[in-house]
DNA sequence: GAAAAAAACTAATAAGTGTTAGTTTTGTCG
DNA sequence: CGACAAAACTAACACTTATTAGTTTTTTTC
């Protein structure tokens, strides 16, 4: 009879989500059993219902939790004082990270949010949306004070988002590459995308760190 | 009984297909049963074995004609006579419209390959990376004559491609912009990230079409 | 229109699904 | 040690899964 362990970190129901987020990002929602996240615990499926409600309640606490650590920080940023390519800067970064240290759970709420149940679905789809359209917002801002290209700013950050996103294919692959160097190389070409080159902008701190030689 | 209806376009085969790519499309491979695949075509599930090996064997068509068509572009573009920049946004385009005109195929292939059944898996996955294995070397080759900007390849190519992935989340959303402008956005904005724009260069031809005020 | 081939059907299989009920073991506290 | 609660277990449920076998219907061919 082995036992679910809780953790200083974590409560049993804790060790059973983390649990089923490896299995979820490894083989996806649907092709994880309750059978299969109980054997990855060292334990029979009926007792993981002692902690949970059922499997589909732990995908809605790996979405949800994901978009409440992004939301909090975007209204962070979004109060804060600096430029829009310095809060794009702010915000990309705060992506990467988070695709680094929690990219399971990440992944999973990027790519396994369409088997939420409503009215969580309908929720979760409703705040994503909300979500891009703020940072379309500051985007649009930063065209109209020509910090930033002149881009569809839906595109940008849809764009941005994708890009981010795919780092997931990163961690399994063979060359890896130190995860300060993957944000440092990401942020560069995402923000030199942004950038607007064709004006002096006096609108913008400058913040340009490019040598330049005409 | 309803009929399977080839169409002068595809076999009764590629009707299941279609039909399959779908639902995978919309649900996910595993969430989608054949009994699905079936009712939408209006016919029952065990009807499809007249035609098809298994539900596998759907999988396996559709990810490896993406990737055969992937593959064929980019030796094309391999062997062309260009510059490095103009080779990566012939690519970048294709990968654009490719999501664009094959978007249901080129999203199985990107989020439902894990599926696949060994050996076909590892296959796919050794194609995968040499695909991207190539692309980077191209654009180390435009770093080496200063093209491109200084960035780690494998990075950049990461970013790219995972930007052009995330299209799809577009086909759904609200605001449509119409697709050539969601081509000539991403384009701008990616080869714009990957554009060296430090150095006056003397190598590549120049169709940096950018004003620039000094 | 009869014979042959093609393509649909129904019925059934064995395996796997999330989950519940009821029971036994384990750990805790006096 | 004895009592109580927590947490594990086994057995079973109703359902769904991909797929096969065998049969009937439809289409094609002469």
């Amino acid at each position: 009879m082995a036992k679910i362990i809780a953790t200083k970190n974590g409560s049993k129901k804790d060790v059973i989500i983390h649990s089923a987020a490896s299995l979820f990002k490894e083989k996806g929602y649907v092709a994880t059993s309750m059978r299969d996240i109980a054997e990855n615990i060292g334990v029979e499926a009926p007792s993981l219902y002692n902690y949970i409600e059922s499997k589909k309640e732990i995908l809605n606490e790996i979405c949800f939790k994901v978009g409440r650590l992004f939301t909090a920080h975007l209204a962070e940023v979004e109060a804060s004082a600096h430029s829009i390519l310095d809060k794009m800067e702010s915000i990309i970064r705060f992506h990467i990270s988070m695709m680094i240290e929690e990219y399971e759970n990440v992944y999973i709420s990027d790519h396994e949010w369409r088997h939420l149940p409503e009215p969580f679905l309908t929720d979760f789809k409703s705040r994503r949306s909300n979500y891009r359209s703020r940072l379309a917002t500051l985007l649009q801002k930063g065209i109209d004070n020509n910090e930033v290209n002149r881009i569809n700013p839906d595109v940008a950050v849809l764009t941005i988002l994708s890009a981010i996103g795919g780092i997931e294919s990163w961690q399994q692959s063979s060359k890896k590459i130190d995860s300060k160097s993957l944000e440092e190389n990401m942020v560069k070409m995402l923000i030199d995308g942004l950038r607007n080159n064709s004006v002096i902008n006096i609108n913008s701190a400058n913040n340009n760190k490019k040598a330049r030689v005409h």
